[in-house]
DNA sequence: TAGATTGTTAATCGATTAACAATC
DNA sequence: TAGATTGTTAATCGATTAACAATC
């Protein structure tokens, strides 16, 4: 019997998802330390760099695996290409963006993804005045051709930085059409099938939380 | 004896960081609810509509004060008002954006952030391309004139739309010039005196976690 | 009044931290 | 070998859920 949207190891291990959301922010420091040429580094080294406990650090590796050796602590290549096959980063992960505006052109002009395995392949819109352009070498495509793209392409995300009200709409279309993820920045719940996941950016909510932590000194 | 970053109701109760994150999504249903001329909602309804229990929603509005009424439930208008003055929108929070490419006009465009108080009074930028030209009505202003700006304009905000790199510096100059909330785009951590607030929004930890979802099917 | 629903206490569940034996 | 540090178990802490008396 499994639960809804859960997500396990190989072992079939429930991992929580704020060890999940932890990982990323690990694969990062990392990835600093080997530019940095460190070869190795221990538990607690990394919890002063990051803040956090040892423990911690410990605790949500060992989830998914002994990566480390008592007495030396952690290769820090080994650990990052091994945190990066677990984030799923050893793959190609194609993107379409749905939304061709300043936030849709900001997420394709964003070499950051590039380099972690993030591909945009194609931005859509409704805008005339958009379609044809290009965005870092991607295209603007009319959103009428998104059905035929997808056909096309393999694609594993959609990207929604369109309004709350088309976002919905457009988000059920593709969910039919066989989408399996979305990156949501429209300011809403999207509803779809349980199969599909679903990781909002909701900046309003992000900076009323800061303002909330100002007003309240 | 405070602990560094608390936050504290009136009564001085220490609110925990997961349900301030959760006040601003109650915001966003009730002020659909108050669109749609909803005039009451028990917890257990809201709880259904935005799938969490009710239980939560009470315990987490009971942090700040009683706001519902045995037997009715509460007053959409009433609460949604509530939380917006416990969020701090009840204040115009006048906000600089550092960095003008895609992010930063984006968040300029967003219409989402005016409505609920947050005014972008100036976007800085170092690039002579972008300096002098408008994004809604907002000027993009020489990045050598923000310690004027800063004396002249009451800022609450700095949000950080500029490579990882520069972030780290204009964050320690904004702050030596008193600047004491970030909302902060680049993916790096800023390390700022105890007193200063920092919201980060980590977009490719964002896309990672939902990466590791897909394939860890 | 009777029914509904809050505010709040108690019980449960999960996450973090501490501790330490295993071992490199 | 001796020192260091992991992997892992146990203890603590915090968050969520359940339950229900208070009361509108």
């Amino acid at each position: 019997m499994t639960e809804k949207n859960e997500v396990r190891t190989e072992e079939n291990k429930v991992i929580s998802p704020v060890v999940i959301k932890r990982l990323p922010r690990y694969y990062r420091y990392l990835g600093e330390l080997l530019k940095n040429d460190v070869i190795r580094i221990s538990s607690k080294e990394l919890s002063k760099k990051m803040n956090v406990t040892a423990s911690q650090i410990r605790q949500d590796l060992n989830n998914f695996g002994g990566f480390g050796q008592q007495g030396y602590g952690y290769n820090v290549e080994y650990l990052y290409n091994e945190i990066g096959k677990i984030l799923g980063l050893d793959h190609i992960n194609n993107i379409v963006i749905i939304g061709a505006g300043n936030l849709g052109q900001a997420l394709a002009n964003n070499q950051e993804f590039d380099s972690n395995g993030f591909k945009i392949i194609g931005l859509f819109d409704v805008n005339p005045r958009l379609i044809g352009m290009t965005v870092r070498g991607v295209e603007v495509y009319d959103i009428d051709v998104l059905e035929d793209f997808l056909k096309e392409n393999d694609v594993m995300i959609a990207a929604l930085t369109l309004p709350a009200s088309k976002a919905i709409k457009v988000a059920g279309e593709l969910a039919d059409l066989g989408i399996k993820a979305f990156w949501n920045f429209a300011p809403v719940d999207l509803n779809l099938p349980e199969d599909v996941i679903v990781e909002n950016v909701h900046l309003a909510e992000s900076i009323m939380t800061l303002s909330y932590r100002i007003h309240s000194k």
